[in-house]
RNA sequence: GGAGGGGUGCCCGAGCGGUUAAAGGGGGCAGACUGUAAAUCUGUUGGCCUUGCGCCUACGUUGGUUCGAAUCCAACCUCCUCCA
């Protein structure tokens, strides 16, 4: 019975709501393997730390001894889901959804176990079902209860368009319940409804209802809005160590104890010292590198980052060049014999126009060799190889043809 | 099918004949400071070059009225609301 309470502990830690506890309760104590559902959209080719916080939820599963079943929606992926958006998604094409599918695979299995892991396609049940066994589906909801959903009824109270496609998502998402029999759904809290026209769905077939399992979106790494690849504010867990040992550095010291409450895999007991340690005068800087140091190791292994750290602190605190600068060759253009700073920054693709080159120059942020460039009429000649830096983070050698 | 209301820079959002490359906010970028690519403060945020108070593009699209339009007119595209 102990055992039951330890694994719902361990299972709500971090979760933001459990639908329904005792439920799952019971069917924890039956002893079984619950089958445990995550449904993944291939909408893009990488997957950031946002979406590994339920990847990291599941892997608990696993390793509870509960089966695993990833769902790619390479289905619904083509409808679009238009959870917490305001506007309609566009839908993919079939070859990309396929290419994205099969990095994500590979990603996935940096935090699950490939050889306990069941990968399945929706299409599978979803192409089956057809034009008729769709409206079948259909017909077990209604447009009321669909408008109950938030960003739905948001939408349609400030005269965003609503295509009538978008109320398909959740239908199908619930499908694939019925389909997989799941025992347990987990989903980040945008998720709530979809989920939970799975566990109706199941319902109305016949079957166990699913239990529901939420976590809470991850902020980005500039804090507001969510993590996500559109914004800008994510950390691919396909990024090099000292990027996502960067970004990591770069969140705040407050969004810093949100990302170890949801991204670390130490203890809560230990997590708790380190809190008590900054309130009681330790500097947060030294729990952030522990904190990024963990995850760069877990996506590319102790050695990069340790290297990742030791970049960044010659970098940052010593302000030294990075090993990889990257090798550019500008041609003179023409025929003349040197170029002018602001052509050569544009050239070598360290900043996007020469507008933004000068402004560099104005405020500072441009040095050459080391040195701070004041004179924006400074000309390069045909031969020389020069660093450039804009800025603490964009370097590039350039050599001069 | 009818009536009405919208479409502004990366995003939100002012402007409603000239001094508007377009207020304000967000985000981004740079500098200072630092404990870090935290926080804070400052600056900057269409492009081009011969860097000038220069030139070229830009306020859904296309035309028009004006010495002059994001601002007025027409048509079109598109979104929303109400009615049928």
């Amino acid at each position: 019975m102990s055992n039951i309470d330890d694994q719902l502990k361990l299972i709500k830690r971090g979760c933001d709501e459990l639908i329904v506890e005792a439920e799952l309760r019971e069917k924890l104590a039956s002893g079984r393997h619950l089958r445990i559902k995550l449904g993944m959209d291939p909408t893009a080719p990488d997957l950031h730390l946002g979406h590994t916080v339920v990847i990291n939820k599941l892997r608990q599963f696993q390793d509870l001894g509960h089966h695993i079943q990833f769902l790619i929606g390479d289905f619904t992926g083509m409808i679009g889901d238009p959870s917490g958006k305001n506007e309609t998604r566009p839908p993919l094409s079939r070859e990309q959804i396929l290419h994205n599918a099969k990095t994500y695979q590979d990603q996935v299995f940096k935090i699950l176990d490939a050889n306990r892991t069941e990968i399945l396609f929706n299409s599978k049940w979803s192409d089956e079902l057809g034009a008729a066994g769709l409206i079948r589906v259909a017909a077990k909801w209604t447009v009321a209860r669909m408008l109950e959903r938030d960003d739905f009824a948001k939408r349609y109270a400030s005269r965003q368009p609503i295509a009538v496609h978008e109320f398909l998502y959740p239908l199908m998402q619930g499908y694939d319940s019925v389909a997989m029999k799941s025992d347990v759904e987990l989903g980040g809290t945008d998720q709530k409804f979809n989920l939970l026209v799975g566990r109706d769905l199941q319902k109305q077939y016949g079957q166990a209802q699913q239990c529901i399992l939420t976590m809470p979106l991850l902020e980005g790494i500039s804090g507001q809005e969510k993590m996500s690849k559109s914004l800008g504010n994510y950390v691919g867990i396909n990024e090099p160590p000292e990027t996502i040992f960067g970004k990591l550095m770069s969140v705040s010291d407050e969004l810093m104890w949100r990302y170890i409450e949801l991204l670390s895999f130490e203890s809560m007991e230990a997590i708790d010292r380190w809190k008590k340690s900054v309130a009681d005068g330790r500097n947060p800087r030294d729990v952030k590198v522990a904190f990024a140091r963990e995850i760069v190791t877990r996506f590319h292994g102790a050695r990069a980052a340790e290297l990742a750290i030791a970049d960044f602190e010659a970098r940052f605190r010593r302000g030294e060049l990075p090993d990889n600068i990257p090798e550019v060759t500008v041609r003179a253009l023409g025929g003349g014999n040197d170029i002018v700073i602001a052509r050569l920054l544009k050239e070598s693709q360290l900043v996007s126009s020469a507008s933004e080159a000068m402004r560099m120059i104005e405020q500072g942020g441009v040095r050459m060799n080391g040195e701070r460039v004041a004179d924006k009429a400074l000309a390069i000649k045909r031969g020389e190889t020069v660093v450039l830096q804009v800025g603490k983070r964009k370097f590039a050698r350039v050599t001069v043809a």
